[in-house]
DNA sequence: CAAGAATGCGAGTGGTCGCTCGCATTTGTC
DNA sequence: GACAAATGCGAGCGACCACTCGCATTCTTG
């Protein structure tokens, strides 16, 4: 890979040293969804390191050459991709793991925790792609672990406000269990469609509330 | 990548169209560990796809030509490593599922089945990278396809045990279930040190055993 | 409409990778 | 020691890939 020499060099014009902010027409933005969607299929497909970039400009139906207008690099492709599922996350489901949840019974705790991200991910199967690919990008895994960190964060909380006194490595662990757990079940219920899907829903939603309800319950006995 | 047509002309010369079985001296032998390492480690550390066939010849300290004396193709180093895997596997802890483990109550089973299961994924780390990554050739996965069927198929049948009645398709899919919640569990095992790796076996088993406990208890009431 | 900018193209460039080939060296056998 | 087979080497071949460049076309703007 001829990975471009990235040695900038700042001098003669130390103006916008980062980014060249080209006026863009509406075809433009056109193509530039086009192919994070022909990306997305390929990514799919084949993972990132497999997906050459000439076969998402063939999968958006344009040359490669006008693929480099819009995309500086192969990664950038994948970075477009991930802020734009990012986005989409935050603006429609950002609020599920809100604190109003917390006081909710578990079960239905779960439902309005798990519901909205599997939805998300059966949605947007590039996601978890990204998400749990080997070879995704650095800057990705940056800026999904900083998601990742934030459910953690927003699980411990959760856990916290029910037990109080659980230490806090006990608490942590909890949570980076639980959030493992989800995953491998994710991945469980994306395997399988229609009714078994459904099945594998409940069966992880079984998962998490066995997991979790002995734990709450020694905290604040109001158990059923 | 050249993928070498592999249209053999099984004509002119029939016999042994499988495989030129060359005379092979102590030396080659040990040429083959050294490779089968070298392989084991660089797929660690970049994945099948990414591990340069010269980059394995490398770090056993051997030219490439060397490499390709003793494997036809580079599918064929992962195939190799594969099966080293999978034979030590049978070898050494293959009897940790046997039936004579159904009968043990359920915290005794998890650990008498876990436990094998974690030392040699801790010590044969290689497996694991086979086992999950994306990239790994198809010959290895139907392989490890056929290994993972005989766990399920076990699982299944300790289940099967203990709970005659429960409906099969609800059978299979908390055997399929348990096994993906022990490989997430894994993962997280192996992706720490320490004490933080024996506290997170303990959790794992914690895991299996409120998934699984509520399951058997309703069956046969010889709770603890 | 004219001019410049944005868009579109696709053959080409340098680079890496899987793998080969001719040849040298070591080992086993008589 | 003689001969062949097995082992060892590393430059090099062909294929593929990320990315570029010169040039044509379309849009915006005055």
């Amino acid at each position: 890979m001829p990975e471009k020499q990235q040695t900038e060099e700042p001098s003669e014009r130390q103006q916008q040293a980062e980014e060249k902010p080209r006026r863009r027409q509406a075809r433009g933005e056109r193509r530039v969804a086009q192919l994070l969607e022909a990306a997305a299929s390929v990514f799919c497909r084949t993972g990132y390191t497999a997906a050459s970039t000439n076969a998402i400009a063939r999968e958006a139906g344009v040359s490669p050459g006008t693929l480099y207008q819009f995309f500086p690099n192969k990664e950038a492709i994948a970075v477009g991709l991930s802020d734009q599922l990012l986005d989409h996350w935050a603006r429609s489901h950002g609020q599920a793991l809100a604190r109003e949840n917390a006081g909710l019974p578990l079960d239905r705790m779960l439902d309005a925790v798990l519901d909205p991200l599997i939805a998300f991910n059966v949605e947007n199967p590039a996601f978890a792609v990204l998400m749990h690919g080997a070879d995704t990008p650095g800057v990705i895994v940056d800026e999904i672990g900083t998601l990742h960190g934030a459910l953690l964060a927003r699980v411990e909380e959760m856990i916290g406000a029910r037990l109080p006194d659980l230490p806090s490595d006990v608490r942590t662990r909890t949570a980076n269990m639980a959030v493992h757990l989800f995953k491998a079940g994710l991945t469980l219920v994306m395997s399988h469609e229609g009714a078994e899907r459904d099945a594998y829903i409940a069966e992880l939603k079984t998962v998490m509330h066995r997991y979790l309800e002995p734990l709450l319950d020694s905290g604040s006995p109001a158990g059923h």
